[in-house]
Formats: C-alpha cells, sequence, structure tokens
DNA sequence: ATATCGTACAATCAAATGGTTGTATCAGAG
DNA sequence: CTCTGATACAACCATTTGATTGTACGATAT
C-alpha cells in the first residue's frame, strides 16, 4: 500500500480539478484510452491553448499523466489518484457515524433504565 | 434511491466546494455535531464574514444546511451530498474498467490462438 | 427598554481562474 | 532540407474567489 499523505494543497488542487465539466470529460475520455493533447483539443469549443490548460491542471493534481508517442503527447487519466479522493469522501463517512454513536449514548443517559422494583 | 440528477453546475459546485481546506474542516466539524456561524468563526483565524462565506458556499453546494436555534444558525453537513460525489467518482472507475476489457480484446486478437498442426 | 450577541449583507480589493492570441520549438513527412 | 503538425509557453483580459471592513437587524439577557 502507498503511504502517499495528501497535503491540503494537494487536496485543494485534485478537488478544484474536479470543478469543471471540461476537465472531467477529459479524464472520462483518457481513462478509457490514452488520448493526445490535439485530439482532446478538437473534442471542444475552445481553443487549442485553452485545452492544454486544462490538460495541465489536471496533471498538476496528479489526475493525469502525460507521455510523448512521436511527436505527440498522450494524456492518461490516473485512477489511483481519484481513488484516493473516495478515501478522504470515505473518512467524512466514518466522521459522520461518529456522530450516531454520540446520539445514541445521549438517547441511553436521557432514556435511563426504569428503577428495578 | 433518489434520482436525483447532477447537472454540471451542481457538480462544479459540490467539488468546487471541497477544494478548500477551510470548507472541509468545516464539514468534518458539522458532520459530528450541529456547530453556529459563530462558533465556527472562533476556530479560524479569519474574520467572521470569512467563515460566514464559506459556509454559504458550501450551502450553495449543499453540503450544508442551516437550522436556527434561537438566534443562532446551527450548521450540519449533509452526508447525502459526500455519497453523491462518491458516487461520481465510482462512475469514473467504471468507465477505467473498460478500459481493461478493451485491452483484454485487443490482447486476444494480437495473440491469436496457435494454429493447430 | 436597551444593550449586546449572532447574523446577514454590501462595498471593496488582491489574487487566482479560464479564456484568448501570438510566438517559439520540436519531431516527422516529403 | 524544408514544410507542417503537435506542443509549449508568454502576455493579456474579464470574471470569480477569498478575504476585508462597515452597516443593519432580529433575538436575548438584564
Amino acid at each position: 500500500m502507498v503511504v502517499s499523505e495528501l497535503s491540503d494543497q494537494d487536496v485543494n488542487r485534485l478537488f478544484r480539478a474536479l470543478a469543471d465539466a471540461t476537465r472531467r470529460d477529459i479524464v472520462r475520455r483518457t481513462l478509457v484510452e490514452d488520448v493526445s493533447v490535439s485530439q482532446l483539443a478538437g473534442a471542444y469549443e475552445m481553443s487549442f491553448a485553452a485545452v492544454q490548460k486544462h490538460v495541465a491542471v489536471l496533471e498538476e493534481a496528479m489526475l493525469v499523466t502525460k507521455n510523448s508517442r512521436g511527436r505527440e503527447r498522450m494524456v492518461r487519466a490516473n485512477l489511483d489518484r481519484i481513488r484516493q479522493a473516495q478515501r478522504l469522501l470515505d473518512h467524512f463517512e466514518e466522521l459522520w457515524r461518529s456522530r450516531i454513536d454520540r446520539l445514541d449514548i445521549l438517547l441511553a443517559e436521557d432514556n435511563p433504565a426504569p428503577p428495578d422494583t
């Protein structure tokens, strides 16, 4: 198992990168197969440079990696990073459980067992 | 099961709201127990208004709700929304599986069974 | 009734974001 | 070698974000 502590900054970048529909779509496409930057650029109604920037944001968030193939740069999504995001959300769920536990304790205190005899 | 279609806008807001350490901390605190805006404000090294704005961002993303209690406004995290975020990430995982499937097919084609006899 | 606590909200401001165009570089095709 | 396709990157601009201070207002405690 990879230890990989995510700093606050890393988590910020991770969620921020996911907070844009175009970038989420790039992740989707590159999860299924490697896609070059120009192929991606062809898929959206914006300039090549704009798409390039989105890829750069994803790269900084480590949600994708780029590899050279000939003169093209192939973009590939990094599933591990998505799983790390999931684990962060799992942690929230765990915290929520502690709320339930506290509530149970409170209810037990407010509703003591009836005095015997 | 809740149908709850999340629009692109909704998803943007959801992930954007999570892309800030203070806001994630507010979600953590309010998952465990209800906390008033002023209690939250006391927990961070920033103005009351700044914290109030963070709560507003979380509220727009529907990650928290506010209820009046006396003159206080109690903030409570909404676990359902966190689960929706998890489901979005699950969907990415599913797409990734299709990559593996394609790869298997390709390998099968490139490596045909050896000619018999 | 009035002082105060908790909140809401407007105005303001610096920095970050998301987009553009233009220029430079680099690998392959002819 | 030269032309072209695919990138990279800088400069620029409008909008949004994250924070501030200041003002207003409703609910409570005294």
